[in-house]
RNA sequence: CGGGGCGUAGCGCAGUCCGGUAGCGCACCUGGUUUGGGACCAGGUGGUCGCAGGUUCGAAUCCUGUCACCCCGACCA
């Protein structure tokens, strides 16, 4: 399997066939039977659980708490916001009736023509509008305030076209909305969960992230300010991996939301809404996969060391299983997940390039020659480099190597996109990097004409204006009007 | 919705031009030998050739229609 992965270059132009495979051999995800839908198997959802996890600590962490709201919405509720209705309404799935019947012809069932809703319902493609109608019988007075709620959910968007994990027609996320006082403090939490999706990209998923904000073009429909976190893939391409909206009093006003406040006034409430997605399993992907096969970092990967007895027989076999025993159980006393797979129906040559293409970060083969040395190989998966080591105090080697591993991802990435990232002074200079991809700092004049032209004649788009980096004022590429700073452009996914 | 491609065993494909017994590789099953980087040998199971019409003694193959899916654009987390 893995050989045919070799197949393929990571900044080729098959990049996207080789990310599909990668999907496939490393039994994540398959293409499901219903259009633009996707099968999370059991591996690539035990990478999800742990991501998820991780940021629901996170979420927990920084005060807010876990609910649910209902899947479909009242066509009337997404239409109360017009710029939120107007980004949306193109990839809306869409009841209309809530029953079938037996097909007079004898065809099967048919959807009853009598059975047809007064309002049709929308699979909601984002929960604002549901939460924000539910919200206004939760707040009263300043005293409700803040409500700060995550829910976690599956969401529906009709797409033109589909990719696994990078977007499919349905996708699992976590989508947070708050309800807040005041615009500071609305706009502090928009901020401060931009700054979690950032620590969890880069210290779990070793993702390398620049926050900043879309320009109003690229903005979330509905919302005043859209921060982001985006990153590189390794051919080039951006993705945007999380965002985070200051909504403003924008569906406090279209859902009649106020409070009184201490003077006994009422005011409108300041929102936000955060999100990320299944989307980041594309990322990781992405990110850290070479031509053997997926790449996990330790702190996310399932089973973050396998173990693989090497042996003639049944009494052999016996004989490691007895010695690797112990060392589990001291690598689970450690907290570490070991998968010790002493199957007998697959050879160990199997199995290391099974793991591999799993991108189990390190791999320990023992056999005969080991127990009589009492040594062990030991495979790094981020640099498949091999050596052999004592066993005696093995379960510290690997609990630093894991640690190590972690580190050099995050590195080895950063190191790529900084390689990656330039600047262009003139339109020429940037026409010309931008078909090597990376990302371009370049001066903007702040109009989504320029915008817009620079993105038909280039296929580029502004990722974002990051909150930091170089703030030198110049003019832009395209136009010769001033720019207040460069800002970050690239093809993206 | 435009442009291209494809539909034949669970998966990947050949056969289609030029009609004549349904093929190959992987997987699967049985037996044996193997096991320090994706094992080998022998035997075996599995198909209304996407669907519906038509032409023909005879259609995977020719004709007409239709339905899927994939890739490239427009749309997007």
């Amino acid at each position: 399997m893995a050989k045919e992965l070799k197949n393929f270059t990571k900044r080729s132009d098959n990049y996207s066939q080789w990310y599909n495979e990668l999907v496939i051999k490393a039994d994540l995800a398959e293409q499901s039977a219903v259009r633009g839908c996707m099968v999370i198997k059991p591996y690539g959802y035990a990478i999800w659980e742990k991501m998820q996890r991780t940021l629901d600590d996170m979420f927990k962490a920084t005060g807010h708490q876990n609910a649910y709201f209902p899947l479909l919405i009242p066509k009337s509720f997404l239409c109360r916001e017009a710029e939120h209705v107007e980004g949306f309404a193109k990839e809306c799935a869409v009841v209309t009736h809530y029953r079938l019947k037996n097909d007079p012809d004898g065809n099967g069932v048919v959807v009853d023509p009598d059975a047809r809703l007064e309002e049709e319902l929308i699979i909601r493609p984002t929960s604002e509008t549901i939460i924000w109608n539910t919200y206004k019988n939760w707040i009263h007075s300043y005293r409700d305030l803040p409500i700060l709620i995550n829910q976690w959910a599956n969401v529906m968007r009709w797409e033109m076209r589909t990719r696994m994990f990078l977007r499919t027609a349905e996708f699992l996320w976590q989508e947070g909305h708050t309800a807040h006082a005041t615009r500071e403090e609305a706009e502090t939490e928009a901020r401060r969960m931009l700054d979690v999706y950032a620590d969890f990209a880069e210290n779990y998923m070793a993702v390398p992230v620049i926050k900043g904000v879309k320009s109003p073009n690229e903005r979330f429909a509905g919302a005043v300010d859209t921060f982001t976190i985006e990153a590189m893939m390794q051919d080039g391409k951006a993705l945007q991996s999380g965002t985070s909206h200051f909504l403003g009093q924008n569906f406090a006003k279209a859902f009649d939301v106020t409070y009184m406040n201490k003077e006994n006034k009422p005011e409108y409430v300041w929102a936000t809404s955060w999100g990320v997605s299944t989307r980041l399993m594309g990322a990781l992907i992405m990110t850290h996969s070479d031509d053997n096969g997926l790449v996990l970092p330790p702190h996310l990967a399932p089973i973050q060391v396998v173990i693989v007895p090497i042996y003639k027989d049944a009494e052999g076999l016996a004989k490691i299983s007895e010695r690797v025993d112990g060392i589990v159980k001291n690598l689970r006393a450690k907290g570490i997940s070991v998968k010790y797979d002493d199957a007998d129906n697959k050879r160990p040559g199997f199995k290391f390039a099974d793991y591999e293409v799993k991108g189990v970060p390190v791999r320990l083969a023992i056999g005969a020659r080991d127990l009589e040395n009492g040594t062990v190989e030991v495979m790094r998966r981020d640099t498949l480099e091999k050596e052999t080591m004592p066993l005696d105090g093995i379960e510290e080697t690997v609990e630093k190597l894991l640690e190590d591993i972690q580190k050099n991802l995050l590195e080895k990435a950063r190191k790529y996109r900084e390689e990656m990232t330039t600047t262009a002074d003139s339109y020429e200079e940037f026409k010309e990097k931008i078909e090597k991809g990376g990302f371009i700092l370049a001066h903007w004049d702040g109009t989504t004409e320029t915008e817009e032209k620079i993105k038909e004649e280039t296929k580029a788009t502004i990722r974002c204006i990051p909150f930091e980096g170089d703030t030198t004022p110049g003019v832009c590429m395209v136009t010769g009007k001033p720019s207040a700073r460069r800002v970050i452009f690239a093809r993206s996914y």
